[in-house]
DNA sequence: CTTAAAATTTAGTCTTACCTAAATAATTTT
DNA sequence: AAAATTATTTAGGTAAGACTAAATTTTAAG
């Protein structure tokens, strides 16, 4: 049976709170969800206790998905990166606009409407923001990206993803051409306040830790 | 607020079973919309009870729109039909396979997504079966059209509009060449058993009742 | 190591939208 | 016009998924 969208929701949350290995948290789902922390409570105890179990549960101890959750999340994944993919390719909306929309859609197109848009849009393999897509099979490729904060004077690079949700700030960076596919190069470092001067085009721009911790870039051999 | 998922769908198939201008019946609302008969009677109770009210219902005697209802359904129903005609102009879905998939989606788009829909498939009027699609601003158009079941030898006319949701009769009617926007002309109509001998394109044949009369058409002056 | 704070869980409700079974009303048949 | 059939409504339940308030566990501070 294909889980329902609350259920799809939090395991798409688990599988994001969970990348960096450790469990998730109650509290930490609770907040992603716009739901009370009892709530999510109720509904992993539910998940763990399905027939496959879709989380991995100890009281007190966070959640973490089962290979069975964990495919159900990347396919909820799959579909949310190709629709922003093909929102913005296909009817104009930019990066800022797509996630609200995409956030909706993802729970309701069939396999078929899947397949169609990757092959209309030739199986693409990041989606606007850059974020991998997970595969037709539901691996998800890894990533090898470079924050840009790690970066020196005199590094080229190429911006390959920006993680960021607030649309201002995608708005900003948008407007200083930050965004995935453009050729960059570092003009300076300031070890002080972490700034990088950072050449994008013909302009230049100094960029503070908290963008640069957010966009992620391919560094030029 | 935005009415529900299952209020929507009410309000849908309300609109379609009054567009005769009899009440519905608890009894077909409830064979349209899969659902018990009780439970019809349950959600039209809700319906008429909200402020402002959906629906105009008299105990036994049937349900039909309010004027707040009417515009619910107008946008569920355009909803709908821009969705069909975009996934047949835009991802190669047959006429016999859109139904379903807009069915799930027309709840979920937003106003945005169907402004930009509509302006990239140029505003049309009629969706891949030719059923008329609300206006933006909500009103439904006239439907002048006539069954072909009416016309009789030697008369031409432009088909409009098929009326049919089985898609094992829509494939028929694709192999045929019945389909929205096609040339014809009655060669012989038999009083017997009704049937029209019909040229289409450079093929001739015959068609029932069974067929006659779902398809709608223009007559050539 | 004990206490205060924070996080989590339990227990008990609520809403939505469905269901079945039984009761009532309307329609049709005889 | 009464009886039988069909349609509709009422009454009482269920399942999801949220909530609040209270209880408990874990973590952090002194």
């Amino acid at each position: 049976m294909k889980p329902s969208t609350s259920i799809q929701d939090y395991l798409k949350r688990i599988y994001e709170l969970t990348e960096n290995g450790l469990p998730a948290s109650t509290n930490d789902l609770a907040r992603e969800l716009n739901v009370r922390p009892a709530s999510v409570t109720g509904m992993i105890q539910k998940l763990a206790a399905e027939k496959p179990a879709l989380v991995e549960y100890q009281k007190h101890q966070g959640v973490t998905l089962t290979s069975a959750g964990k495919r159900a999340a990347l396919e909820v994944i799959r579909h949310h990166r190709l629709l922003e993919a093909w929102l913005v390719q296909t009817l104009g909306y930019s990066w800022d606009e797509v996630h609200e929309e995409a956030e909706r859609l993802e729970h309701v197109i069939s396999e078929d409407f899947e397949r169609r848009i990757a092959a209309a849009l030739g199986n693409p393999t990041r989606d606007p923001h850059g974020e991998l897509i997970p595969t037709a099979d539901l691996k998800m490729p890894v990533d090898d990206t470079t924050p840009l904060s790690s970066l020196r004077a005199s590094q080229s690079a190429t911006i390959q993803r920006v993680v960021a949700a607030d649309p201002n700030l995608l708005r900003h960076l948008d407007s200083l051409g930050l965004t995935p596919g453009i050729q960059i190069e570092v003009i300076e470092y300031s070890e002080f306040d972490n700034n990088l001067t950072v050449k994008v085009g013909r302009k230049v721009n100094v960029l503070g830790l908290n963008i640069t911790t957010k966009i992620f870039v391919e560094i030029q051999k």
